[in-house]
RNA sequence: GUAGGAAUUGCCAAGUGGUAAGGCUACAGAUUGCAAAUCUGUCAUCGUGGGUUCGAUUCCCUCUUCCUACUCCA
């Protein structure tokens, strides 16, 4: 397996701390509002990095955190009148249903912020005696110039003044970049005893407590793989790293694995753009499986512009998978065709290759049809088909659907026993070479959005679009 | 402003120092009563201008455009 390490700027072999073993640690999502289609996109990453790693034989202890206390949190209890666990436990419910729809699984452990605020308060007490932090009047903060490897993730030039666009930082900051670790809470909001003053952690310190807490391996270093998406590369990956590696004497991570960004019309999504997508909402007009393999069919460090006509394009693509798993007619598999999977493996085993993989898949399916087109009851490569395709979804979680199911989503039965009727209708006219009614019959299926194909199993129907 | 990243056919998107995967679309053919589905075939010289090289889309430099970070963010 070669990843591309944020560190390097340069693909790597993947060597893990121990071997046939991978701890992954991907930073989750502050919950205080719906997961978007960035959110999704960088869970699908890190989903399909577990996977491919599974199948490499490996043993994956996977960990995605939800931070469950921070300001915007405080803002929507003010906002809503709800109270903290209210507002969290709601988030965390729907991220993990939206996420569960585009075949993502859970993760192995899903630390809270909160359930560890005493591993935390331990994690800065430490950094404290070892002369990393200083107490001002609204928090504790991380001294970084004690850090000679500041910036070593970000690659930043130490030298810049970088005070640039600099929003008004707390004065008594012995330097802009330090950050806090612990912040005072003010009046109402909520808190914790520290022997500080009551408070709550700041960002970064979570997640370096939390790994310490759930993975941390004695040695050089702490995990295998460190995941997010890009823009948490500074300043909330440099400064987990930095508190680790001061706090303990390792490293935090080996591997540093960032996702591309979702965009929407070539612009970012923000809230103050207005432009977010929410995963709820686009998954009410496509299922799961649909969205899933078109957010994961480019790679996955490349932005992703999201739009409605690729995502139809990329659904096209899964149709063919799909007709011809509903074409194999069996669900009895046998074995994997061995030069697919090994092709399949060697495209995801460079850095997560999906175009090349996807382009396997494509001729797998298209060399399927053209056997099946001469050979169409051989059985033995039905059985293969099949297996091929439960590899698939082992993988990569597509074709995991039911194949006649997949084509009738948003069908209802009553409206499926209307369609199935005049198919046999049109059967009937076609068997007396009555095109004229057949024909028309069929006008008025396509009419209700319905394709049919007539084929050597029976007459098929799809919806269309 | 500073620092990263990106520019590939009509669209999406891989990739490589020796003349560019795959998908969608389009066109043609096989098949079909006609369609649809399926199969077969056709469709690019890689943003601009230089340089290095026997040879560059691939390496280096200029320019242009776009994205991201520096401010909460997947």
């Amino acid at each position: 397996m070669q990843l591309y390490n944020t560190i390097s700027k340069q693909k790597e072999k993947f060597i893990p701390i121990e071997k046939n073993k991978a701890k992954i640690y991907v930073c989750g999502p502050t919950v205080y509002d719906d997961a978007h289609l960035g959110h999704a996109r960088s869970a699908l990453a890190f989903d399909l990095l577990r996977r491919v790693l599974k199948a490499d034989g490996y043993q994956v202890t996977f960990v995605k955190n939800f931070t469950d206390i921070d300001d915007k949190i405080i803002a929507k209890m003010k906002e809503s009148g709800k109270t903290l666990d209210e507002i969290v436990s709601h988030y965390i419910d729907r991220y993990k249903k939206e996420m569960q729809a585009l075949g993502i699984e859970d993760a192995d452990i899903e630390p809270k912020a909160t359930e560890s605020i005493q591993d935390i308060i331990d994690f800065i007490k430490h950094l404290e005696e070892k002369g990393f932090a200083y107490t001002i009047n609204d928090g504790v903060y991380f001294d970084t110039s004690k850090d000679s490897q500041y910036f070593s993730l970000s690659g930043r030039k130490v030298d810049e003044s970088q005070n640039q666009s600099r929003v008004e930082g707390n004065s008594e900051k012995r330097d802009p970049k330090d950050f806090a670790m612990w912040k005072f809470s003010k009046e109402g909001e909520p808190s914790y005893p520290s022997p500080w003053g009551d408070g709550r952690p700041g960002w970064h310190i979570e997640c370096s407590a939390m790994i310490k807490k759930h993975l941390a391996s004695d040695g050089e270093y702490q995990i295998d793989i460190h995941g997010g998406g890009a823009d948490l590369i500074f300043p909330h990956h440099e400064n987990e790293a930095c508190q680790s590696r001061c706090e303990s004497d390792q490293k935090l991570a080996r591997y540093w694995m960032h996702n591309g960004f979702v965009q929407i019309d070539g612009e970012k999504m923000s809230k103050s753009l207005g432009n977010s997508f929410f995963l709820k909402d686009a998954l009410k007009v496509y299922d799961g499986e649909i969205l899933r393999f078109y957010l994961l069919s480019s790679h996955y460090r490349a932005n992703f512009n999201f739009n409605e006509e690729d995502l139809l394009a990329s659904k096209k693509r899964l149709d063919k998978l799909y007709r011809l798993k509903k074409r194999i007619q069996t669900d009895k598999g046998s074995a994997v065709n061995k030069i697919f999977k090994k092709s399949l493996m060697n495209a995801l085993n460079d850095d997560l290759n999906i175009s090349q993989a996807l382009a396997v898949v494509d001729e797998m399916v298209a060399s399927s049809n053209e056997t099946l087109d001469r050979e169409p009851k051989n059985k033995a490569l039905k059985y293969e088909i099949r297996s091929n395709i439960s590899f698939l979804e082992e993988v990569l979680a597509i074709g995991t659907l039911n194949a006649y199911a997949y084509f009738q989503i948003g069908i209802s039965n009553e409206e499926k026993e209307h369609i199935e009727t005049l198919i046999l209708k049109r059967n009937d006219a076609k068997a007396s070479k009555d095109y004229e009614k057949s024909d028309a019959i069929r006008d008025e299926l396509t009419a209700l959005g319905i394709q049919i194909m007539d084929t050597t199993e029976g007459t098929m129907w799809e919806k269309i679009k």
